[in-house]
Parts: C-alpha cells; sequence; structure tokens
RNA sequence: GGGCUGGUAGUUCAGUUUGGCAUGAACGCCUGACUUGCACUCAGGAGGUCGGGGGUUCAAAUCCCCCCCAGUCCA
C-alpha cells in the first residue's frame, strides 16, 4: 500500500521550497531543503547513511532527558495544546496490547472512533512507552531500539464540524520546534513519505531524519483497516510520536543513547560491571554505523557485527571483545529500567500475558548480569534505577519494597527452573549414553526448550560437563515457532453476536435513561416503548440493569395490557439498552410496567460491593501490587482474580475475609458519583481502573469512605452493612502470579456457612461423635485404617506360609513336577493373598507348579512357575490363557508367573481341569 | 488465548512405550555393630489411598475421559 505524492505534497513544503526526490538506495520517497542531498538520509540497515551528530549534535545546547521531555511539552503547551498526564504503562483498556508503546495508545478505539471526547483538543503528552519486539536489537543499537522509552505526542481530533487541524500546521509546529526552540538548521531535517498502520487504523506519515536518525513521525491516521481494506475514518487524528530518548542523543552527541539518558547512573553500573576501560574512540566509530545493526531471528549478532567490522575495517574478534560486553551492560542498563516501571505498576511476572514478557525480561536480564559476572548485582541495579527515575516518576520510590520483593520471588523461581532443568538435562544424557549415543538429539533439546525452558546455551553447557555433544542449529527458534503453528479456535461469544447483528437497528433510537443509576433501589418502574424487534426491546428509561463490569443483568417482568412477559437479558449497545423476552412483545408506544427480579438483583448487588471490600482488603494483607486482574459476580458466588506472587496461604485468607467483614461492620457509606476523567484520576490516581480504564469523559466513581475507590459502573448497596457477611470459599490459582478468590455474600454467604456446618454434622453423624469430636476422632480412624492395613499385610503373609504348607502336601505328582491347583472364593482368598502363597510355594518347592482360581463376581486365574519346572519348559503363560479361555476370558504374564481371567464363574471346575489337562498332556502325553 | 511436560516413599526420580507380584533405586530417617565421641563403613528396619474422580478390562501406576496441582514455550 503506497499513498499518492498529493497526500504529502503540502503548502509547507512550498512555500518553503522543499524538494521532493527518491532515495537511490532504499527506493524511498523524501522532502529536503538540502539540493545536494542524494540519499533519504536514515541510518539503515540498507545503509543509506551514517550518524553523523556523534560528537557532533546539531542543537543548540545539549538537553538532558528531563529538558526534553520539558522544552517539547511547553513548545505545544504555548501552542495551545493541553497537557496531559502519561497514563499507565500496562493497557489494562485494551484486549489487544499488553503495554503503551504509543501515545496515541491512550485514546484508541474510544476517542479516534469518536465513543467519547478526548480529555482535551489538541493536547500533548509525554507517554512512557513500553516495546518488546525489538528487544533482541536493544543494547546492540547503542540506543536506537529500548524497551522503554517516552513518546512525545501531540495530538488533535479533527470532527467532520469541528477542524482543529491538519498536515501542514503539523509539519509547521515540528518545523519550529526542531529549528527555534533546538536550533536545528532547517536543511538538516529531511522528512521521508511512509505508511503506517497500526491499533487498527491507518494513514500517511512524515518520518523526520536529522544526520542520520529518525527522530519523529508524524501520522495522519485517516482510515480504519478492516479485512485489510482502507475505509476512511469520519474522524481525522494527529497522530505524533517524538522520540524523546532519540532527541536527548541527538542533542548530546554521545558515543551512545545510554550516556545520554542514563548520565552518572551508566558510570555506576558500569563500574559494578567492571567496564572502565572501554576504548572510547572505537565504540564511537562502531556508534557512527551502527544504524546497519538490526538483530532479529534471522539476523543474528554475529552477521550484524561482521559487516560493521568490514565497514570500520576492524578484525571483527577484536571488535567483539570490545563491544560485546559495552552493549550487554547497555541492554541490561534498558531493562532493569523497564522492569523497575513494570513492577512499579503492580505486573506481576507470570507465565501468560504481560506478566510472561516481564518474566523474560528478568531471566534476559540475570543472564546478560550473568555473563558480566554480576549476577548477584540485580537487585542493587534496580535500586538505583528507582533512585534515578523516581524523581520524575514518585511511584516507583514508593513502591521500592514492593519491586526488590517481586524480583527476589521471580528470581528464586528461576533457579529452580535451571536446577531442575539441569537434572533433567543429565538424566536425558544418560539416556542416551545408556542407548551409547553421545549426542542429545534435536527433539530433546527442543523439549528442554518448549516444555521445561532451558535454553540451548544451558544445555549446551551441562552437556560440556558430561562430555556429551550438543549440537543445536541456527534456526533453532524458529523450528521451535514452527512447531506451534496451528490454527486458532476462536470461540465466538454468543450473547454479543446476539448484538451485533442489530446494532444497526438501535444505533439511531436515543440513550436510554438509566434509572438504576439515579436509585439503585428501584424495583418497579414504568416506561415508554421505543422499539420492538424480535423478542427485543428498548425502552425510553429502564431499572434494569445491562450486563457489564462483570455483573450480570437483572431479570424480572414487563407487564402491560394485563399481558406478562419475563425479561431473560438485557444488555447495551452504545447508550442504548436493549431488553430480551421471553413472552409477548409490546408494539411500539406502549406504556410499559417493570419489575425487577429484586432478590437476584439485590444479590449482584451485595457480591458486587464485596467484591470492593475484598479488593480493598486483599491489597492491605497482601501489598500495593495487587491489582483486580477480573471479576465476574454472581447471584450465589463471585470470584475476584487478583495478581500476587505467591499462593495465598490459610492465614492469609482467613486474615483478608476477616478485615472485609469488619469493613461490613463498620458500615461505611458507599458513595456514586460522577466527575470528570481527569479530576478523577488526580484525585484516586490510576487505582481507579481496577476493572479496566472505562471509557467516557465523565467517570463513574464508587467509593467507599477511605477504603476502597474505584471507577465502575455497577449497581451497589447504599452501606457496607447491607453486604451481609462475607465468606471465602476458597481460592484457585489461574495463572502463576494470579489467585482467584471466590466468594459469596450475604444470603449466599450464609447458605454456604450451613452448607459447611451440615457436612460437617454428616460426618460427625457417621462417625457418631459429636461435632467438637470430628477432627480427632478422623485422626484416629485414619491411624487406626493404616494400622489395619499393615496389620492385614503381617497376617497375610504368616497366612500365606500355612497355606503354602498345606498346599504342598496334597499337590498332585506329575512326572517329576508337583502340581497344586485350588479353586476358592474371594471370602478365602484374594487374588492378592493366592500370589503370595503361590510364590512361597514355589520357593519351597522349585518343581511346583501352581494354578490357582478366585471366584468372586468373576474367576481370576493365577498361575506360578517353580524355577526348576520352569527348565522344563512349562509356561505359565501357556496354562493361565487356556483357564481363562474357558472362563471366558484371556490372560497374558511372564513365563513364571502368569494372570488371567474371565466372567463364567460357573465354569470354574472345568477351567481347572483345562490347566491340570494342558500340564498332563504335555508330560504324560 | 493456543501448545507442550510432569505429579509414584520425607526428598530426587526409575517403572507407563507393550496393562499382569511396588521383594522399586538413591539420598534422608530409625535401630544395631564398629568408634573415647563424631563422621565414614557395615547389618537391619520403618516409610506408598502410584494427585483426585469416572470409564474400558478377568486384571490399571500403566489405556480413555473429566478435574486438581506444578512447570514451561508461544501470541
Amino acid at each position: 500500500m503506497k499513498f499518492t505524492e498529493e497526500e504529502y505534497r503540502l503548502p509547507f513544503f512550498n512555500e518553503y521550497g522543499y524538494a521532493r526526490k527518491r532515495c537511490p538506495r532504499c527506493g524511498e520517497f523524501f522532502w529536503t531543503l538540502n539540493s545536494d542531498q542524494v540519499y533519504c538520509g536514515e541510518a539503515t540497515s540498507k545503509g543509506c547513511a551514517e550518524y553523523t551528530f556523534i560528537g557532533n549534535p546539531p542543537t543548540r545546547k545539549p538537553y538532558s532527558l528531563q529538558e526534553m521531555r520539558e522544552s517539547f511539552l511547553s513548545f505545544f503547551e504555548k501552542r495551545g495544546h493541553t497537557r496531559i498526564k502519561p497514563y499507565p504503562l500496562v493497557a489494562r483498556w485494551r484486549d489487544d496490547l499488553y503495554f503503551t508503546n504509543a501515545s496515541i495508545i491512550d485514546f484508541q478505539p474510544y476517542v479516534t472512533e469518536g465513543l467519547i471526547p478526548p480529555p482535551a483538543n489538541p493536547l500533548v503528552i509525554s507517554q512512557v512507552c513500553v516495546r518488546f519486539p525489538d528487544l533482541d536489537s536493544v543494547g546492540p543499537t547503542f540506543g536506537r531500539h529500548l524497551t522503554i522509552f517516552e513518546m512525545g505526542g501531540h495530538h488533535a481530533f479533527n470532527y467532520p464540524d469541528k477542524e482543529v487541524y491538519w498536515k501542514d500546521e503539523t509539519v509547521s509546529y515540528h518545523h519550529e520546534f526542531v529549528t527555534s526552540t533546538l536550533g536545528i538548521k532547517a536543511e538538516e531535517i529531511v522528512y521521508k513519505e511512509g505508511v503506517w498502520v497500526g491499533g487498527g487504523n491507518a494513514g500517511p506519515d512524515l518520518e523526520s531524519i536529522v544526520r542520520g536518525l529518525e527522530v519523529d513521525t508524524l501520522v495522519f491516521m485517516k482510515y480504519k483497516v478492516v479485512n485489510g481494506e482502507f475505509m476512511e475514518l469520519p474522524i481525522r487524528t494527529v497522530d505524533t510520536g517524538y522520540g524523546i530518548e532519540r532527541f536527548t542523543w541527538l542533542s548530546q552527541g554521545c558515543i551512545s543513547g545510554f550516556e545520554a539518558f542514563y548520565g552518572e547512573l551508566l558510570d555506576k553500573i558500569m563500574n559494578l560491571a567492571g567496564i572502565e576501560s572501554a576504548d572510547k574512540g572505537l565504540l564511537a566509530e562502531v556508534s557512527k554505523v551502527s544504524g546497519l545493526i538490526s538483530i532479529s531471528k534471522t539476523s543474528s549478532f554475529t552477521q550484524n557485527w561482521q559487516k560493521v567490522a568490514k565497514k570500520i575495517s576492524v578484525d571483527y574478534s577484536s571488535l567483539y571483545r570490545a563491544v560485546k560486553p559495552v552493549t550487554s551492560v547497555y541492554s541490561m542498563v534498558d531493562h532493569t529500567k523497564c522492569l523497575a516501571f513494570l513492577l512499579a505498576e503492580g505486573v506481576v511476572p507470570s507465565n501468560v500475558q504481560e506478566g510472561y514478557l516481564t518474566r523474560l525480561l528478568i531471566r534476559r536480564t540475570y543472564r546478560l548480569l550473568k555473563d558480566l559476572s554480576i549476577e548477584d548485582k540485580m537487585a542493587d541495579i534496580i535500586d538505583l534505577q528507582i533512585d534515578y527515575w523516581g524523581k520524575d516518576f514518585p511511584r516507583l520510590k514508593e513502591m521500592r519494597n514492593e519491586i526488590l520483593e517481586m524480583l527476589s520471588i521471580e528470581k528464586e523461581k528461576y533457579k529452580q527452573t535451571l536446577e531442575r532443568g539441569r537434572d533433567l538435562v543429565k538424566r536425558m544424557i544418560q539416556e542416551q549414553k545408556k542407548k551409547g549415543v553421545t549426542e542429545v538429539p534435536l527433539e530433546n533439546i527442543v523439549e528442554l526448550y518448549d516444555s521445561h525452558g532451558l535454553t540451548p546455551e544451558v544445555v549446551v553447557e551441562t552437556a560440556a560437563a558430561e562430555r556429551v555433544e550438543v549440537k543445536v542449529p541456527d534456526n533453532f527458534y524458529s523450528y521451535v515457532a514452527e512447531r506451534h503453528v496451528t490454527a486458532p479456535e476462536t470461540l465466538k461469544d454468543a450473547s454479543k453476536e446476539g448484538i451485533k447483528d442489530i446494532e444497526g437497528e438501535f444505533s439511531n433510537l436515543p440513550e436510554t435513561r438509566r434509572l438504576y443509576y439515579e436509585d439503585a433501589y428501584i424495583k418497579e418502574f414504568k416506561a415508554k416503548v421505543l422499539r420492538a424487534l424480535g423478542n427485543r426491546l428498548v425502552l425510553d428509561q429502564t431499572a434494569f440493569y445491562p450486563e457489564g463490569g462483570g455483573q450480570p443483568s437483572d431479570h424480572g417482568y414487563l407487564k402491560f395490557n394485563g399481558k406478562q412477559s419475563k425479561v431473560i437479558d438485557v444488555q447495551k449497545v452504545g447508550g442504548v439498552i436493549i431488553h430480551f423476552l421471553e413472552g409477548p412483545v409490546p408494539v411500539d408506544t406502549q406504556e410499559v410496567l417493570g419489575q425487577l427480579d429484586w432478590e437476584r438483583r439485590l444479590s449482584l448487588m451485595r457480591h458486587h460491593t464485596a467484591t470492593h471490600l475484598v479488593m480493598g482488603a486483599a491489597r492491605r494483607i497482601l501489598g500495593e501490587h495487587v491489582w483486580q486482574s477480573g471479576a465476574q459476580k454472581d447471584v450465589e458466588r463471585t470470584r475476584l482474580d487478583i495478581t500476587h506472587p505467591k499462593r495465598l496461604t490459610t492465614d492469609e485468607i482467613s486474615k483478608i475475609e476477616r478485615l472485609a467483614n469488619h469493613v461490613v461492620m463498620e458500615n461505611l457509606p458507599v458513595e456514586t458519583f460522577w466527575l470528570p476523567r481527569e479530576e478523577a484520576e488526580k484525585k484516586y490516581g490510576f487505582r481507579l481502573y481496577q476493572g479496566g480504564v472505562v471509557p467516557g469523559r465523565e467517570i463513574r466513581v464508587v467509593k467507599t469512605e477511605n477504603w476502597e475507590v474505584e471507577a465502575c459502573g455497577g449497581t451497589h448497596c447504599k452501606s457496607t452493612g447491607e453486604v451481609g457477611l462475607i465468606k471465602i470459599i476458597r481460592t484457585e490459582r489461574i495463572q502463576d502470579g494470579v489467585e482467584r478468590l471466590i466468594f459469596s455474600a450475604g444470603d449466599a454467604a450464609i447458605k454456604t456457612v450451613q452448607n459447611l456446618e451440615s457436612k460437617v454434622l454428616r460426618i460427625a453423624d457417621l462417625l457418631e461423635v459429636q461435632t467438637e469430636k470430628v477432627e480427632n476422632t478422623v485422626e484416629h480412624a485414619v491411624a487406626e485404617w493404616k494400622e489395619l492395613r499393615r496389620d492385614k499385610e503381617r497376617l497375610t503373609n504368616s497366612l500365606a506360609q500355612f497355606m503354602a504348607e498345606k498346599y504342598l502336601v496334597n499337590a498332585e505328582t506329575v512326572k517329576d513336577l508337583r502340581l497344586v491347583a485350588g479353586i476358592l472364593d474371594s471370602q478365602e482368598a484374594d487374588v492378592d493373598l493366592l500370589i503370595k502363597v503361590a510364590s512361597k510355594l514355589i520357593s519351597i518347592e522349585k518343581r511346583s507348579v501352581i494354578v490357582f482360581i478366585s471366584t468372586d463376581k468373576n474367576a481370576r486365574v493365577i498361575v506360578m512357575v517353580g524355577k526348576e519346572a520352569q527348565n522344563l519348559k512349562v509356561d505359565a503363560r501357556e496354562i493361565a490363557k487356556a483357564a481363562a479361555a474357558e472362563l471366558g476370558g484371556s490372560g497374558s504374564g511372564k513365563p513364571d508367573f502368569a494372570q488371567g481371567g474371565g466372567t463364567k464363574v460357573e465354569n470354574v471346575i472345568k477351567a481347572l481341569e483345562k490347566a491340570k489337562n494342558v500340564m498332563r498332556e504335555k508330560f504324560e502325553g
């Protein structure tokens, strides 16, 4: 997809005399004032340019990161933009990504699709972003790629009836900022044409490049991407991304971006790693051409650095030795900053989702530290990061203890994984050695990585100690990736589908008046029918709560014209509430009487309010890292998922339960009110968004005094006392790092407790003791049961000895053999006993052949053959099979011991005869 | 969200492919011998609802289904 030249030919370019050229190397179009400019000027792996700002910055003065951020923000603030506080790093309001990776993310999709107005228009923001896709490149590219960075964005949202500004003004602002504020010469700026696609939107963009470095992207978002097609959006959005870090680096012209961003912190960490004597001259040379570097699964570190070595005419291996430790520190410095920020926001390392990416980063950082031989310094370095960034982001300091605690738990887990893994590798190697193979097969390496988290390097290390070879193919990771390619099964939400098809039908209706917000205790109301379609009905106002925020919809009845219809579901589309009916549907403009199933609603309200109380209690007992990661209320019980790195102990659970119930007993008022988003966030912080960031300029706040404040659309009790008893039923571990609390409130909680009680009563009844004695009695009973089991074992052994002697006396002689045969009721001797008897017999008399049949609902045959009998080619399997055939079954085993059986119990005598005959025929003809 | 491993004695694990005795192994524990004592060594012993529940079968640790617990990879 390419846009036409017209999209980029702005009045600004004409006015200033920019020329449009095409780069002969990369083929891209660009705009420049410099008539000598031939190539596009961007230092990429295609080699269109090198960095020319290293040691020679183009700005008027050097900027620190803080200064750069501030000059960007104030520049746009002075030009009519409202300064907006950064959003959280964890994009809890979106289900298509985990982290905020661009400033526009804050406003997608609600603002950009016109569902809600922006917090200000135009606005300016410096958003901390986290990106993982370029993880491998972070460090080796000297600061061009980072996992965590700030994106300066000035955004304007243009509506059909309200134009703010578009391309020309955007480029003008950019020009003014870069030239007047930073003092970069206009001829130094190249604008490269591009196509931007992301987050479901698209549009043309201009990337601005200064001295080889792309410093920002100006995006003109005007399309929505639907099935690969571009559809025009009613709202055109100016989406700019100024790389605050890149501008800072540019302004300082230092060897790498990391010197610029981290200043003295980098020195400290370099010292920790023992890298003081880096060859600055060589590094600067490498830095200038580092635009060539791009590390990915298809392009390895080695390939990249060979390219660099050739370019600056040095020997690869000496370059590697000089540069590798430095870039490792770069990566590690970046990663530890990212970790400090992620953990400060309460991300709990886990085996899925954002927690997994965080775990990945921790493990990667640990390996980098190990390469630098300072693996015990992770906590110290994170601590330094907290000090360094805490000035601008105080949250880091508040969370210091939690961050360090989380790290140490995670480090411990990693250690265990490695230990477990190494044992496993050793066992696998032993296995191979037994087979005479001195190489670990690829399949094993894949399994070790895929199922046990051991990177091939660890396997190689361990195997080397066992002097076993391990060959890891270059394409190892893509080989593993291929194994994962399977068609994903998409489960459609049936209820949502039910609305999707009629969305259009109801979209032109006015918003339904939400009576449940005006008074959560309305049980009955009158309303006018606005539209009916099938069994779906829209009223002008309703007290029926539509499903949302983890609270199920209300049920109840609609009455009209002497008729009655059941309300079985209620859903919301935009501002319109749709009732799903069972029974007659009223025609248009009729008045109906709505009646809620109040018992249901009241229970849901109690559970919802209880959820907030339990949430508050959990955070107080467990710590500030506790966030809600999901919740589903119901009539009988509710589940609340919280982030926490360990399983909850019974002690913690009962503490949470007690605390939550105390808040109930304090009978605190529960207030609900609407506040402008900015004000609410300022007052209560992003803690508000436990259930994800809720859309809207105004948000509904549910506040339980100073216990818990959440943005929430649900219906709540007026005071905590109404919730009644809260009883935690059990906890589950949904994922590593997420605990589910299942509890009930009010009547349901009482029912829960009564159920538990009746179970105890029932047990007491069975044990025939008082309830207080149940524990003791069970303890005794179990001990006794074990004792009896042991006794039985002992008795069985002596009985077996006794029976063996008795049977030997009555043994029949067949040729040289002694044949012992018997049919026993399972009451007299079960199979286990008979096996024991038989083995005693054959150890006493080596010439014996034993055939026993035990009868019960069916018959079991066991055959045992003594050592000497075996030498005479008596095969237990043959005898067992023959006997079992008579019983209508089959048998098998080993030559000395076989079992069989069948259901035809009436044939036991025949079966035994058959067994004897096999013997007789064999030896007596 | 999609995969992949694993759960057997206090611990780490064999045994599961091919259903047929758990005399399972090592370490740890207890008793005894040796020793001034400890450690070592030797001899003996205790310790298992084979994660739970269904099913198939004459017979299940082993095969099938569901659940629980743990680990791990990918998005």
